[in-house]
DNA sequence: GTTTCGGTTCTTTTT
DNA sequence: GAACCGAAAC
């Protein structure tokens, strides 16, 4: 009888229980920020497996590997070991896990690749250049993913956007759409998926195929949605599947939070619900137990104005403390010599270094703040743009467990072989074509064809794979993808990486930590296949060993949502800065970056700092004249306390 | 014909 | 950083 103990009522309140002890069919929680959204969703699932449902019957989906790992953590602590049977984790690894045994129903063979962003990149590089399109003017693949992505996730068709987007430009829409079909060739024939097929394909399977959804149907009794306002319109069909009309089906989100419409997230999938679900229950958690009131009072005025939204106010339960402050400043120099001097002071205060954080809109905007960091010898850890698994040298030493997992994996062929001395793009086309598309390293015959085929100067970074590769079957190398790891950098990619980069030394202890990392996996397309549905290893770091260096933080606002810290502050409130310019070109919607304001408002727990520069420099020399942030400006003065950041 | 090298430019947000 | 471009080197 285990989880019999717990004492729901005891541990939630009010609000709280009503929704996890909701009755079955659909069910809305509209939770604010710092409600307990979470602790809500774990009770919940902690209530149905106490009312003897079998957690093989419950998916839980998340947007974030973070938030999957801590459900399912918390949930181990309160219910037990029986929940490890729960099919919990993010959209894309539940797509991921239910195509690997179908994938041939969609077209593809079940060993299918992922492509990550940097893959998606290159391939879509590819087809531009052969295309003949790539001049200066045409749009860069990064411009092209994201508009096909946005057309995946949203159902809409790529030309209807594309002459949107492009309208007003001498850009033929035509050969958008020629890359775009080409493209999608190109990875069918790679058998490969990028992000979006995972999620497109997910849902085609349930659609084309209805004996198979009634199987998933049936297995998955209750259907959980953590952060419901970030779904776009295929995952919501998804879930919309899964659950059935009527179904168990319980969503919990905020729409003040709804943050990722440019990746077509679409708010209006937590707006409509009631609509979709009729009788759906309704349930709102507004008791903030996280921030003072006086941060409260700015969270809830700042967002009041925003049009369509589920309109609620958070009720503040802490004592009173101070308010909010904003700083004003020259510019980015004093900005960061202020933030520098408030953390040594609160510091002296008692605060930890980890209880700190800095926000800001964009990754460039922590520039002066590294820099002033760094010179004054102040630890930092930062998230920054380039994700783990992203970074050259991760990928560098993946390549080989790339293509021994799949010998057709042209991608990871062409970067392995532009790692050697004297082989560019060119030359490893022409190798691979000679290969005969495909390049399975097991084979003896294999390696000796690759060994004639290589120029001279390759032959001694070829001798490392060859020695590698010719034991894999004695040493079951297959099975031991941190072996292969470490084999391929000391053979070769040590040396390499001290001729091609000045950081080599924090590059290789990257490595080192990848090889860490791998041992919890058993085969190299384990490996794999969690490795491309990552996205940094911060997150899956064991949080023990991250406590013990007490370093404050700079985050995004966007990587910093569903956190929380005793400090915050809050970089760049300039028009232009945040809001982002990028962003209000377009009718002057600025609804998204106002809640985007709300989120970095309400991860402050004690106090908030918000800073404001006059002034940014140019790289040029040149000065930038700010005006103050629109949504300081929209404030009321009495909400916050001025003082002079110098 | 390819690769390499050195200098220049630009950074929205993520699975 | 890292992507890009043009020029030098192989």
């Amino acid at each position: 009888m285990r989880g019999a103990g717990i004492q729901f009522e005891q541990a939630l309140n009010e609000e709280q229980w009503a929704a996890v002890s909701a009755p079955d069919g659909p069910v809305l929680v509209i939770a604010a920020a710092g409600t307990g959204k979470t602790r809500t969703l774990i009770y919940r699932v902690a209530w149905l497996v106490e009312r003897g449902i079998d957690p093989r019957n419950i998916l839980l989906l998340t947007f974030t590997n973070r938030a999957a790992r801590e459900m399912l953590d918390r949930a181990r602590t309160l219910v037990g070991d029986s929940v490890s049977g729960l099919w919990g984790g993010t959209f894309h690894h539940m797509a991921n896990r239910i195509l690997r045994r179908h994938a041939e129903s969609v077209g593809y063979q079940n060993d299918y690749t992922i492509l990550d962003q940097d893959d998606a990149r290159s391939l879509v590089k590819t087809c531009t250049k052969e295309l003949k399109l790539a001049d200066k003017h045409f749009p860069k693949p990064d411009v092209l993913l994201s508009l096909y992505g946005f057309a995946a996730s949203t159902e809409r068709p790529v030309d209807r956007l594309a002459n949107d987007r492009f309208e007003h430009t001498p850009i033929d829409v035509n050969d958008i759409l020629k890359v775009h079909a080409a493209y999608e060739k190109r990875k069918r024939s790679l058998n490969a998926m990028d992000f979006d097929d995972l999620l497109v394909n997910g849902l085609r399977l349930f659609r084309e195929h209805p004996a198979l959804l009634e199987r998933y149907r049936e297995q998955f009794v209750h259907t959980l949605v953590d952060e419901y306002q970030d779904t776009n319109t295929i995952q919501s069909s998804w879930v919309d599947l899964i659950a059935g009309p009527g179904g168990n089906l319980l969503v919990v989100g905020d729409d003040f939070q709804s943050i990722y419409s440019w990746r077509g997230a679409n708010f209006r999938n937590i707006l409509s619900f009631p609509e979709r679900y009729p009788g759906a229950r309704m349930y709102k958690l507004v008791t903030n137990y996280r921030s003072v009131p006086e941060i409260l009072g700015m969270a809830n005025a700042c967002i009041a104005g925003n049009p369509e939204q589920f309109q609620k106010t958070l009720k503040a339960v802490r004592e009173s403390y101070q308010k909010p402050v904003l700083a004003q400043m020259r510019d980015g120099r004093e900005q960061a010599g202020y933030v520098i001097d408030r953390l040594r002071a609160l510091r002296a205060e008692g605060y930890r270094m980890s209880d700190m954080v800095v926000l800001y809109r964009s990754h460039f905007h922590a520039l002066e703040m590294q820099l002033e960091l760094a010179q004054r010898g102040m630890p930092y850890t930062i998230t920054s743009g380039v994700r783990f698994f992203e970074q050259a040298h991760i990928k560098d030493v993946s390549t080989l467990l790339r293509l021994f997992s799949n010998p057709g994996d042209e991608l990871a062929f062409q970067r392995l072989l532009g790692l050697w001395p004297r082989i560019g793009q060119k030359t490893a086309i022409k190798i691979w074509n000679a290969m005969g598309h495909r390049c399975d390293l097991r084979k003896e015959a294999t390696r000796q064809r690759m060994a004639d085929l290589l120029p001279g100067p390759a032959r001694d970074a070829w001798n490392a794979v060859d020695v590698i590769a010719a034991d894999v079957e004695k040493d079951a190398l297959m099975n031991d993808p941190g072996e292969v790891v470490h084999r391929f950098t000391k053979a070769f990619y040590a040396l390499y990486a001290k001729e091609t980069y000045d950081n080599a030394d924090r590059r290789l202890e990257d490595i080192d930590e990848l090889i860490n990392y791998t041992s919890r996996f058993d085969s190299i397309e384990a490996f794999l296949n969690e490795v491309a549905l990552l996205t940094n290893l911060d997150a899956e770091m064991d949080p023990v060993e991250k406590e013990s260096d007490d370093c404050v933080r700079l985050s995004t606002v966007h990587q910093a949502k569903g956190l929380e810290w005793r400090v915050v502050f809050i970089l760049w409130m300039a028009e232009g800065m945040f809001p982002s310019s990028r962003t209000l070109n377009e009718a002057g919607e600025d609804a998204e970056e106002r809640r985007l304001f709300y989120v970095a408002v309400t991860r402050a727990k004690d106090e908030l700092y918000l800073c404001a520069p006059r002034c940014r420099r140019l790289r040029d020399g040149g000065m930038n004249f700010l005006s103050p942030s629109r949504f300081i400006e929209e404030l009321s003065p009495d909400l916050m306390q001025q003082v002079r950041g110098v």
